[in-house]
DNA sequence: CCGTGGTGTCAAGTGCGCTTGACACCACGG
DNA sequence: CCGTGGTGTCAAGCGCACTTGACACCACGG
């Protein structure tokens, strides 16, 4: 995630406009204080062009 | 959602219980009242062999 | 030395995901 | 006729996803 972002060269503030959510909500994902929401998610692997089982390693147990 | 349900012959409580939550939140998925969470999201594609993308037809706008 | 951009984090508030418990309806088999 | 399984839905409550606003720290260029 903050790979992906940082290789495209993206601040956190530019990535949270992009997917239409604040800097913080960002940053919270990026350290794992919380999952995003299934749209959240859905809209940043779009984003990156990449499936959301390959953005977000979600334990499935 | 509800098709890959019945597909496979199972009620609203026995995809429940397989996945980890209660009959009313298969039920408020189906019915469209909420989505799921992303953790919920995954369990239920991982159940079905499925994508989330495949099982979830999320807008992403 | 100061300003600026990027980041980490806190506090307080809103709304949704999900819970338990309950009740009603329908179809079916006894 | 009654019981049972499957479904739809309500109410009240809990915790998380996400918000705005704020403050602090660090690195960098002027």
């Amino acid at each position: 995630m903050r790979r992906l972002r940082t290789e495209r060269g993206l601040s956190q503030g530019d990535l949270a406009t992009a997917v239409g959510v604040s800097r913080q909500t960002i940053n919270a994902i990026e350290v794992g204080r919380y999952d995003p929401s299934l749209g959240l998610a859905a809209r940043l692997a779009h984003y990156f062009g990449l499936l959301i089982e390959e953005v977000f390693h979600v334990d499935v147990d």
